[in-house]
DNA sequence: GACAAAATACCAACCAGTTGGTATGCAGGT
DNA sequence: ACCTGCATACCAACTGGTTGGTATTTTGTC
């Protein structure tokens, strides 16, 4: 209920001016609230209202940070790219020494992170790219833009990876990174269709499998000495 | 399926009452209505008097044939799967004596008819159960039931053709199959945030490729019945 | 007091669904 | 043929709840 005081907002670092702070508390409270219900219902079914009681505030407060839902939603796009973007870099896998290994180990983490209700785990781009492209130009351009981001950081893993271990296959790391992303969120509707993420580990299974072939490892390998 | 009903009271025979049976017609407007524009904007998006503008009817005409939005979407993802299993079924590689083939064929025809206008190839059932699914379980059912169904007919080929070119493998032709429908899915939505069916085709060339892997032509292939 | 954050109250547009009515076709009786 | 009764097909206008957005006020901080 509203019965959630603002106690924390009164003290966002004991002492000192912070005179930002407490609003960015709330905004954060909002953008956390329109990531989760967009995941569930999607963008146009959310209701600036659900987000509002979602994150514990009202209509003016939300209407103060964003002049629109679909400001709301651009700005919630960002931060969801932020925050996988800091998931990703802290994950364990990123930090092998191997390309390959990284590459797969990029699959294993995500299919890792399968765990909770689908909307902890289900991609909020995917889920808006495919019911706004046509109507909303700017959120489909958020969300390619996004999306090729995190495309491009594995992208540059595969290139690496595809220099030592398939140096004249034909296909490009930017397809193949491109394509994994879309086995991403092919298993996200997928696991939604069927209600719970086994679908969607199965695909990546495949996934991997896949990369496994693209990168052969006992091949003609040409190692640096 | 929905549209049963009205053959015994007003068409026993296919006569040339050419005014005698509008309803058919009409509720096939409406359907193939609802297929565009949802598949154009989503299931929330998509206002019942869009439907009614695209199918040239009036909202009367839309609650005479339908009970209500979520009816029509249902009746639509039955026609819209039902269309589907036609246009497969007619493709030239369905007709392949070879199961490797059809499965290959399969992924050929489906990058073949990425042409024309989004709507036109985007897949509706991975459209509304991705913003359904959590709000709408019968339209979640709906796609689940019609997704793993065409899959199924998939996996038949993909079943026969693994019992010959690689009897020994670990994967399942379940899983294939699934795997099969994630890309397309992927590959839809990636086709939608960049606005054209290019990314589409690449991960299908992806997928096709692994299937040539997965069905090795050249190794220990001999189970000829 | 000045300023920002958040709450409350409110509105106008929107939209799923309803209502009442018209037009058409079909059967069966006369 | 002609009426009557009845069902289907469709339409135009309406309704009432919903919802994005605004205007105003209150609260807390420097």
């Amino acid at each position: 209920m509203k019965a959630v005081k603002r106690s924390a907002s009164v003290l966002p670092r004991a002492g000192k001016p912070a005179k930002a702070a407490p609003s960015q508390a709330s905004a954060r409270k909002l953008l956390d609230a329109a990531v989760h219900v967009i995941r569930s219902k999607g963008y146009s079914a959310a209701r600036v209202e659900d987000i509002c009681a979602e994150a514990g505030l009202t209509k003016g407060a939300f209407f103060h940070h964003f002049k629109s839902k679909e400001a709301c939603a651009l700005a919630a796009a960002a931060h969801f790219a932020a925050n996988a973007a800091e998931l990703f870099d802290a994950a364990p896998y990123s930090r092998s020494p191997d390309a390959r290994a990284r590459v797969l180990g990029y699959v294993e983490f995500r299919k890792a992170i399968l765990k909770g209700e689908l909307p902890q785990f289900t991609c909020l781009l995917g889920t808006m790219v495919q019911e706004a492209y046509d109507s909303h130009p700017a959120i489909r351009a958020a969300c390619d833009r996004y999306i090729s981001e995190h495309a491009a950081r594995l992208e540059a893993d595969i290139a690496e990876a595809k220099a030592r271990y398939a140096p004249g296959a034909a296909w490009t790391p930017q397809s193949a990174a491109l394509y994994s992303q879309a086995v991403l969120q092919g298993a996200f509707i997928l696991a939604k269709a069927r209600h719970g993420p086994k679908v969607a580990a199965d695909c990546l299974d495949h996934l991997k499998r896949y990369f496994e072939t693209l990168l052969p490892i006992g091949a003609a390998e040409h190692r640096a000495p």
